[in-house]
RNA sequence: GGCCGAGUGGCAGAGUGGCCAUGCAGCGGAUUGCAAAUCCGCGUACGUCGGUUCGAUUCCGGCCUCGGCCUCCA
């Protein structure tokens, strides 16, 4: 079985070969650390993070980089507004960010670079254009000269002439060409710099992609993802700067992006206002159903978000767990996913399909009769589920959690429920019936197996 | 205006030239003291108008509607 992903350069789903599969490089642009993160900007770290999983599977070694944006004006706005160093802002949302991504799954990629301890690969990588005549110093900016590389627009398919028709934003007057982009730009003492050859100033929101990927991954990237804003022009302009940089050498081997989580059919953004972020939502929420509810819809596809998303995910996975839960002394056969699955992400990441796949090993799992029946399916399950990276906890662990949150008094519980079995033993059906609606009343369902009667937090 | 996407059953959401997605919800049955859970069964779904075809939700064309990028944005 081979891996197939659709390449938004040539606009077709292509087999992945790695220019070397002894280390296989990948790069998805991480967040600009200044706030927290909303859910739509978790969709592109969850779905790098099966494919990351599924390369792992399959190569020995996979280099995966996923960056920090710790300098950019809004960061500056933000220290300013709070009257604290940069620094403060970026750490602190680091951190938030990584916590929140591990709550929902997200394994740490193989490097976390940030943009501020590449300032010299920046700057060396600017002299580097500079030399070769794809970009010139100017009021103390450097700009990268768009029409010195023949191949732009190439990745968002546009052309010049339209994007000047098109463009909304006045055109600074150093720039030789309106399209333009900024490498460096100088920084006023008041504001976050560095010392360069063009005096002191910060880089422009391009170039530290670009320098930490050659840092880190070299010239030649297998794969460049992020999300499907980022086609243009962040894309389009490292594709540019990268080529330029290295004499023409491929930037990227295969590039992928995400499609938009929306609200209400539009898309959610920081500047709408239409956001939900994931530390609220991890609130009242397993990480897990919102990662179920991000994978639930292919990757390149809309996804509306709502409550119902979130709600659906959650009662599959209760549905999951509760099959585990039936075999949890049951020791799992240690196995391969199986084929159904991994050809469902093969086909570019095909994750609905591979959770219809998951859903079929959970009915086989609660079909099967034998023990080894249930060791195998148990077995399937679970690995098929660490390809998602779901299904991986104690149901224990999954469904407490939920007593946990839902602020139950659990020992009231069990004390309702052992007087509801003493009036079952004495078949007195009539309060059994009062002490469960009791129960029910609490929000708490019960279910009575022939190992007992266990109880679970209702929906 | 330019370039891109998308319209599937109550909801979410895959996919395919002729046969089953799947999950959630709903209905019937089995089971249960009753429930819950589980199992079994059940829905003439593919925006619209034409075209190609023996046959189209799937291919082609027009139209309508919605969304995205062109500016910071995952």
């Amino acid at each position: 079985m081979s891996l197939i992903l659709y390449n938004t350069l040539t606009r077709t789903k292509e087999a992945f070969t790695p220019a070397d599969p002894a280390r296989v490089t990948m790069y998805v642009c991480g967040p600009t650390v200044y706030n927290y993160a909303h859910i739509g900007n978790a969709r592109p770290a969850v779905v790098f993070d099966v494919l990351f999983r599924l390369l792992t599977a399959r190569y020995p070694k996979v280099v995966y980089a996923r960056n920090y944006t710790d300098v950019d004006d809004k960061i500056n706005a933000a220290s300013k507004a709070q009257g604290v160093p940069i620094k403060a802002i970026t750490d602190k949302f680091t951190a938030i960010y990584r916590a929140d991504m591990a709550a929902l799954g997200v394994l740490p990629p193989t490097l976390e670079p940030c943009a501020t301890d590449h300032i010299p690969q920046m700057i060396g990588m600017i002299e580097a254009l500079l030399k070769n005549g794809h970009a010139y110093a100017a009021e103390g900016h450097v700009l990268f000269n768009v029409p010195s590389f023949a191949g732009y627009g190439q990745l968002s398919r546009r052309n010049l002439d339209e994007m000047i028709d098109g463009a909304r934003v006045e055109v600074a007057p150093y720039k030789k060409d309106p399209a333009d982009f900024v490498l460096w730009k100088p920084s006023t003492p008041d504001l976050p710099g560095w010392d360069s050859p063009w005096g002191r100033g910060r880089p422009g929101w391009h170039i530290e992609c670009s320098a930490m990927i050659e840092t880190h991954l070299g010239e030649t990237i297998d794969i460049h993802g992020g999300g499907h804003d980022l086609i243009f022009p962040h894309h389009e302009n490292e594709l540019a700067q990268g080529t330029c940089a290295h004499n023409g050498a491929t930037y990227a081997r295969m590039w992928m992006h995400n499609g938009f989580l929306t609200m209400d059919k539009a898309k959610m953004s920081k500047s709408l206002g239409n956001i939900v972020t994931v530390h609220e939502l991890l609130e009242s929420t397993p990480g897990e159903a919102l990662r179920w509810a991000i994978l639930s819809a292919h990757y390149r596809q809309p996804l509306d978000w709502s409550d119902e998303t979130v709600a659906q995910a959650k009662t599959t996975l209760d549905r999951a767990y509760r099959a585990l839960e039936q075999v949890t002394a049951i020791t799992a056969i240690p196995n391969a996913a199986p084929d159904a699955v991994i050809a469902a992400l093969d086909d570019d990441l095909n994750t609905p399909k591979a959770m219809a796949e998951i859903a079929a090993l959970v009915k086989a799992l609660n079909q099967a009769a034998t023990t080894p029946d249930k060791a195998r399916f148990k077995g399937q399950l679970v690995a098929a589920g660490r390809l998602l990276g779901v299904l991986q906890q104690d149901p224990t662990a999954w469904f407490g959690a939920a007593k946990a949150s839902s602020g139950v008094d659990a020992a009231e519980v069990e004390r309702l429920i052992a007087a509801r079995l003493a009036a079952r033993k004495a078949r007195d059906f009539r309060e059994a019936d009062r002490i469960r609606d009791t129960i029910a009343a609490m929000g708490v369902l019960i279910e009575d197996r022939a190992d007992g009667t266990t109880w679970r937090v209702a929906e």
